[in-house]
DNA sequence: TATTGAAGTAGTAATGATTACTACTTAGAG
DNA sequence: CTCTAAGTAGTAATCATTACTACTTCAATA
């Protein structure tokens, strides 16, 4: 991989959030340093970094894709209320996978992101 | 609702197929009995039948959606290979909920589904 | 049974997320 | 320095889906 100044700029921009990303946040922040990076180049170094393992995407059931700055794959969860996301433990996805492999007799290859309501907001509600 | 022969054919094809399909899918199906159907009217009918509850929609990470006549909310598993769906137990389906919920404080309110590779496509690989 | 109006339809345009294309620019090896 | 493959900006295209518009139809009621 080449260097380049933009890629840089968005890796920053990916590792300065707090994890959890949208190729147009992304796009909206590093334009503040580069005001006239292309959405596409966005596009393009996100999917480069992601397969050059610097970063990973997370295919969001509903919305955009998201980019996420920590190693190793995991799953996620997306609460529905506040929209945020939060990292599930390596124990618990092994757990989950070993339940769906034994149960279904399926190989779960990739990250999944359940969605509902984190405790958070639950406990606004009932509060 | 209001009666209509679109939306009447519409649902059979859905019932008629393995209960998997996706818009498109039903579209060209559809367009064997009524040539002229509008692909808006199949996705207009397809959200009024999932809001009536007569089938459900499935989000999928990547791709179109799907749309399932199964009864019931039902997580799903999703092979990469052969591209076929299966269901969840119920059963398997809670003790998921239960584990994510008690290990995340989160409470799961959408069905999920997993990708990987089902058995046959494992054991085609490995034959 | 004729009237009537809300719900439905076909066809097309618009949207949002993402990728592809094109002509220009730049990193960095030789 | 030179040269070229990789990268870029800007724009157009794609894919799935929804919105809009003028016309049609179901079904309640006069």
């Amino acid at each position: 991989m080449k260097y380049s100044y933009q890629r840089e700029e968005i890796l920053k921009v990916v590792k300065a959030s707090s994890g959890h990303i949208s190729a147009l946040e992304v796009y909206d922040e590093v334009k503040k340093t580069i005001p006239n990076i292309s959405l596409g180049t966005v596009y393009r170094n996100l999917n480069s970094l992601v397969e050059h393992n610097y970063i990973t995407k997370i295919n969001m059931p509903s919305g955009s894709d998201i980019f996420d700055y920590t190693l190793g794959k995991h799953s996620h969860t997306h609460c529905i209320k506040c929209n945020e996301i939060f990292d599930l433990s390596s124990e618990l996805n092994e757990e989950i996978k070993a339940l769906v492999e034994t149960n279904m007799n399926f190989v779960i290859t990739k990250p999944v992101v359940f969605e509902g309501i984190c405790h958070k907001c639950r406990d606004k509600k009932e509060g």
